[in-house]
DNA sequence: TAAAACGTTTAGTACATACTAAATAAAATA
DNA sequence: TATTTTATTTAGTATGTACTAAACGTTTTA
């Protein structure tokens, strides 16, 4: 089958659609995204709404999300009272963005968890053989899950030191 | 609140289940790696829907889940007809083959879709001007992406390569 | 001031899916 | 061979949530 450009374009934001589905974000938001990184020009909310075919409501919600997530941007046009919006920026910026704040979030969070049981765990004394050689295996289990979120921690301040990520960057990691 | 150590495994099992759920996996499937991270002896399927509070149908279908993605294994016991199973190594083993069988697969997908994508442009020709425009836009976004993407596979690469992926070898990273 | 143009919020629904209980299958024991 | 023990599969249910249509609120235009 012979596509033209239109038939590209859906299929892209079809992919990307169902990529956002399958990392717990809605279709929509992934189908906004892959539109807005596909259109050369801003969209309001009604072309968004008509060209995906969904409600109006939807995309309000759904843009709004994205746009938390500084995947998309207002613009503002003069003399027009619509909202538009574009993507914020290069797919790599935008990528790397979302994926470092994950990341710290999710490490803050698990070191969260980790030190507020090993402060329970401390205070505990064991009274019968059995009750300390839990405590013993929890102790060895949390040396390894602290050598863990050390780990990534490492990792992630890499990236975040180096300031404005770049491909150019990356490729510059070696392993020694 | 004083608590006691079975108190401490419990909180971890639900923090673990709440993160599994978080990234889309199922609670329970998250319980059970909590379960069997803090537990010292290799579990039946009944014990372990005793301890969650949960069917048996829930414990067989999860744990089969979990082998499938590497995080538990079976353990056969002399004489023993049920089946158990204990977590498949440290958790810096269990994170790390997760997150690379992930990301392979992913970059592999987004790969596959914009090579096919790709092929599609390559064979529009354009007539008017608008379209021209659109297909250079297009080129311009592939780009960007094959540029990502060739990112996101160097960093997998060097991860994988090293075969044996190590906390100390994360510290050995060096970004000259 | 009335009407129109927008964006947001809400009430209702449709759908996916995690879970339970029960049926089934398979293997071991008596 | 019949019974018991175990794991898996299935049918049904409950729950969460993405989505639509409509109501609402706000700003602009006539």
């Amino acid at each position: 089958m012979k596509k033209d450009i239109e038939d590209i374009r859906n299929d892209l934001i079809n992919a990307i659609g169902e990529k956002a589905e399958k990392f717990g974000f809605s279709r929509i938001a992934g189908q906004l995204e892959g539109l807005l990184l596909f259109s050369k020009r801003p969209m309001s909310l009604d072309e968004m709404a008509e060209r995906l075919e969904v409600s109006k409501g939807s995309i309000s919600t759904n843009i709004r999300f994205l746009e938390s997530w500084k995947v998309v941007k207002k613009v503002y046009h003069r003399g027009a009272r619509k909202n538009f919006y574009e993507i914020r920026g290069s797919i790599w910026e935008i990528e790397t963005e979302i994926m470092s704040t994950i990341a710290k979030d999710e490490i803050d969070r698990v070191k969260q968890i980790f030190s507020n049981s090993g402060k329970d765990l401390k205070n505990i004394k064991g009274k019968t053989k059995e009750e300390n050689e839990d405590i013993s295996f929890f102790e060895e289990r949390f040396a390894e899950i602290n050598e863990y979120i050390e780990s990534a921690e490492y990792l992630l301040n890499l990236f975040l030191k180096q300031g404005e990520i770049t491909p150019t960057v990356i490729k510059k990691i070696k392993i020694s």
